[in-house]
RNA sequence: GGCCUGAUGGCGGAGUGGUGACGCAGCGGACUGCAAAUCCGUGCACCCGAGUUCGAUUCUCGGUCAGGCCUCCA
């Protein structure tokens, strides 16, 4: 089954043909690095990590180029070097690093390419030159201007008509604006901030056109697939889009392509409890790693389609670990079966390919857990390679199923544990229940449960810690 | 005001013009010394109204409700 993306400027479900099936590139927006990630920030991060996965299984990993770009000039990150009294650069190189080992626990890949914006300052630069040179842009009191008016199709991308950006603009019109609509390419810096200089003048760029350039140095234009979160759709894509296409399609080859397909993921919401900083509660994932497995953050980010919005509650972080439980379960009572070279489960795949469907492909996976339980002799084999090549294409069991079960023992414990469950075993055998079932309330006020079997006990932590 | 989503069983969450999603929780059974885990079975779910149709949760129209975006939040 070919694999179809829902495409936000076709605003349908097309199947994907890359431009080249040797070289698939993908640019996902990435993070201003300013502070620690939160849990809605990795949405589109896992998100688009299981795209690459699937797009390397279905390209080969070599012919899939990912790029992820790094914000490292903005208002925020002044802001935060000014208080720190330091330069941006110790601030950037803290929290992308933070922002790295956060990603690296939910299971998501580094991409291909990570490039930052202060790295791409020539490119940068020249893009602006090409624009202003070609009459997409003006300068204005120090300022570089996009003229939204000079690009013929502004707007088809998110569909906001002009007319309505003005009506609806709820911030103030800068009077050197030719139109409302028009955005900042370049702009002076104020006293204290960063500086790179510049045909236009002394100053630092815009947002929008920092993208712009990365993609266009890291993978070149146009690009298969452009990802990111909803809310970028507008005004970020649109600006992008407009300054890619007006710097190379127009008055050449006529060809207006920026992004061969727009994907953008649904935003993350936090139920009933509000997400504050003030009431301590916002969910860094630096922070939720601490009692929660990654993996199964994983797990919860990918729970609901990636286009729907998704409520953050505890309950959904205990069911992932639930269903994770399920998961390793199986393996766990399979442990002595060698898992078969199989790839992965066509019906998972499908489910994948078409527009990411990860809870169908979620629902085959226990498809696939309960067909390893109940698979007998040889067939176990194939059961448990189907199993677990279909979740490793999603990013999922690639930890050891002793380890998720008792994860967070330490070997002290883990000893002591063990030496408990031997004498309870000792008990079965001399048919001493009693005896047997105070052993094994003991382990239950040590938060371990004990599950007995065929061929002896395992144990589990009942709740993590 | 403009643009755009969504409304599915106790909860989460797919999907489909006529049969079963799936997971958690629940109930019954098997297995077990008892548990747990696992397995088997079970649950008269598709916001309201009209239309199309032999038949609609699924298509069309209207309504209600909820949510998002509208210049630099993924």
């Amino acid at each position: 089954m070919p694999l179809s993306l829902y495409d936000t400027l076709a605003r349908a479900k097309r199947p994907f043909v890359p431009a080249d099936p040797a070289r698939v590139t993908m640019y996902v927006c990435g993070p201003t690095v300013y502070n620690f990630a939160h849990i809605g920030n990795a949405r589109p991060v896992v998100v688009f990590d299981v795209l690459f996965r699937l797009l390397r299984q279905t390209f080969g990993e070599g012919a899939v180029l990912y790029a992820a770009n790094v914000t490292d000039v903005d208002d925020k990150i002044n802001r935060k070097a000014a208080e720190e009294g330091v330069s941006i650069d110790i601030i950037t190189d803290r929290y992308l690093a933070a922002y790295n080992a956060d990603m690296d626990e939910l299971g998501a890949l580094r991409p291909t390419f990570q490039p930052r914006a202060t790295r791409t300052m020539d490119a940068i630069i020249a893009l602006i030159g090409r624009l202003v040179d070609n009459g997409s842009a003006y300068a204005a009191e120090g300022h570089v201007l996009f003229d939204t008016q000079a690009c013929e199709d502004y707007g088809v991308l998110s569909g906001h008509p002009m007319d309505d950006m003005i009506a609806g603009a709820r911030v103030e019109v800068a009077p050197y604006k030719r139109h409302p609509a028009d955005f900042v390419l370049w702009k002076p810096s104020k006293p204290g901030e960063p500086v790179w200089g510049s045909p236009f003048g002394p100053g630092r760029p815009g947002w929008h056109i920092e993208c712009t350039a990365m993609i266009e140095q890291s993978l070149g234009l146009p690009i298969d697939i452009h990802g990111g979160g909803i809310d970028l759709l507008f005004p970020h894509h649109e600006n992008e889009r407009a300054q890619g296409v007006c710097a190379h399609g127009q008055g050449t080859d006529g060809d207006r392509t920026y992004a061969r397909y727009w994907m953008h993921n649904g935003f993350l919401n936090f139920g009933e409890e509000k997400m504050s900083k003030s009431l301590g509660n916002v969910a860094l994932v630096n922070d939720l790693v601490k009692s929660t497995p990654g993996e199964a953050l994983r797990w919860a980010l990918l729970v609901g389609h990636y286009r729907a919005p998704l409520e953050w509650t505890g309950e959904l972080i205990a069911q992932s670990v639930k269903a994770l439980d399920r998961l390793y379960g199986a393996l766990r009572r399979s442990a002595g079966v060698e898992a078969a070279d199989t790839g992965p489960d066509p019906a998972f795949l499908a489910a994948l390919e078409d527009d990411l469907n990860t809870p169908a492909a979620m629902a085959e996976l226990f498809g696939l857990a309960t067909a390893l339980e109940t698979a007998t002799g040889p067939g176990r084999r194939g059961a448990k390679g189907r199993l677990l090549a279909s979740a490793r294409l999603m990013g999922f069991l690639f930890g050891d199923p002793e380890a998720w079960f008792q994860g967070g023992a330490d070997d002290a414990f883990r000893s002591q544990i063990d030496s408990l469950v031997a004498s309870r075993a000792e008990a079965r055998a001399n048919r001493d229940w009693p005896a047997a079932d105070r052993i094994r309330d003991e382990l239950a006020i040590l938060n371990v449960e004990v599950m007995d079997n065929a061929s002896g006990a395992t144990w589990r932590l009942k709740e993590r810690t």
